[in-house]
DNA sequence: TCTGGGGTCCTCGTCCTA
DNA sequence: TCTGTAGGACGAGGACCC
């Protein structure tokens, strides 16, 4: 769902189109961006709606776009947008909402087309990846655009959906090459030419410049990549900090040293809720940390993961966001610990402040087999195996099975019903 | 426009210890 | 023992990504 869509002009001799492809030697990386993938993926079994808006989004009063097909975004409908702000650009759209589970099985399914081509895969979401073909070429025995006119053809094909792909030397400008290829085409940036597809973009198309870094470089009066590239590194450093100047700098100069990794290893584990209405009622609050707990708790579980700081954030309703961390003295993966962690910290935090979202999360993640230091503290291993008892129930019956007794009438986010008298 | 949810990384301040 | 300092751990928050 890049944000950096459309061919610029000047930009079309980058661009594969019939006999006309640009020399893609040394061009090992691929970047893979499915077009408006949620939207897409609803589309396949409403086909007659494909000409018209549609928008994939959340119903409740707080939801914003997750996806917009290209009739919608003509409107101006883009994702992250709030809801009632797209109703009002394309009222005529129709909204779909979100298929749980769904997407996540069509990218699965992407996701082994490109390991079939190559092993160096790294999914960066789930509507895209980066490929390293530049090793796979020999036995495929087919150049880097090729392989990407390939996919091309295998996810259509597959799972009736359009991607886009950039080719590239670099990872950085292969996403940049998605973006102008979108939608539904391929783009090459021949590895001579990196600089000059590069420098005349304006800086927010650099990767790690979003609104607040984009005011401060101008600030400085830099508005193309070019400008970044030739400015005087402590300048930069000044004004976004030392790491972001190096990076932004080398970015600038077309230089990206990241390879393509396949195994990501978590930092963190979260889970958050926006109430559709402020809430301020503490039992409310804590019975939203104790639903929250028990989601991270399972995700911690499930990828065999504990760890030792639990961590809140609370956003108010002027969306004033705080957050607030608590390292324990062993790592944990119960919800009854996060659960009361998060409730400690909530009530030193927060009192009777009206609140718009709750947030858990638990950082320092290590692997459930990593050596435990001894502590005082009880794991409380009688609620661990509860637990884990749940998890089995939830995974034979489904996920409504088993819940705590707090949250059995309480709906995500509501107020708890009074049961039928 | 009125702003979701799941993440990562960086910077800065504070506290503690060597 | 006191003082200065450097560095690490930790917490908070900002910015960014999809």
């Amino acid at each position: 769902m890049g944000h950096n869509s459309g061919l610029r002009a000047g930009y079309e001799r980058f661009r594969v189109s019939g006999q006309h492809v640009p020399d893609d030697t040394g061009c090992g990386l691929l970047h893979v961006d499915m077009d408006a993938f949620f939207a897409a993926v609803e589309l396949r079994t409403r086909p007659e709606l494909a000409d018209k808006p549609v928008v994939v989004a959340g119903s409740g009063p707080r939801s914003v776009v997750m996806s917009a097909n290209y009739p919608a975004r003509e409107y101006g409908v883009r994702a992250a947008m709030p809801v009632a702000v797209a109703r009002r650009l394309c009222p005529h759209a129709v909204f779909i909402p979100p298929t749980k589970g769904l997407y996540g099985e069509v990218s699965r399914g992407v996701m082994a087309i490109f390991r079939e081509l190559t092993p160096l895969v790294e999914p960066m979401s789930l509507d895209e990846a980066f490929l390293d073909v530049s090793g796979a070429l020999r036995r495929l025995r087919a150049t880097p655009a090729e392989v990407a006119e390939l996919i091309r053809q295998r996810v259509r094909a597959e799972h009736g959906i359009t991607c886009s792909v950039g080719v590239a030397a670099v990872k950085f400008i292969a996403k940049l090459a998605s973006g102008m290829a979108k939608p539904d085409g391929v783009v090459v940036v021949p590895a001579d030419q990196t600089l000059e597809f590069l420098h005349p973009l304006p800086i927010s198309a650099l990767w790690g410049v979003g609104k607040r870094t984009e005011e401060s470089l101008k600030r400085l009066g830099l508005a193309t990549i070019a400008d970044v590239a030739a400015a005087p590194l402590p300048r930069l450093r000044r004004a976004v900090g030392n790491a972001a100047a190096e990076h932004l700098h080398a970015l600038a100069n077309g230089q990206d040293e990241r390879g393509v990794v396949p195994e990501s290893v978590d930092k963190s584990i979260g889970a958050e809720h926006t109430f559709d209405t402020d809430q301020r009622d503490p039992r409310l609050l804590e019975r939203e940390l104790l639903r929250l707990s028990e989601r991270v708790a399972a995700t911690l579980r499930a990828r065999e993961v504990r760890g030792r700081t639990v961590s809140i954030k609370v956003r108010f309703a002027d969306f004033r966001t705080i957050t607030r961390a608590r390292t324990l003295a062993a790592p944990t993966d119960v919800a009854r610990v996060i659960h009361s962690t998060a409730v400690a910290l909530l009530g030193e935090a927060v009192s009777g402040a009206e609140i718009r979202l709750l947030g858990v999360r638990v950082e320092g993640l290590a692997g459930t087999d990593a050596p435990e230091q001894l502590s005082f503290e009880r794991q409380e291993p009688r609620w661990r195996d509860a637990e884990v008892a749940a998890d089995g129930a939830r995974a034979k019956f489904g996920a409504a099975a088993i819940r705590p007794a707090s949250l059995l009438s309480a709906e995500p986010g509501e107020p708890r019903r009074r049961s039928p008298t």
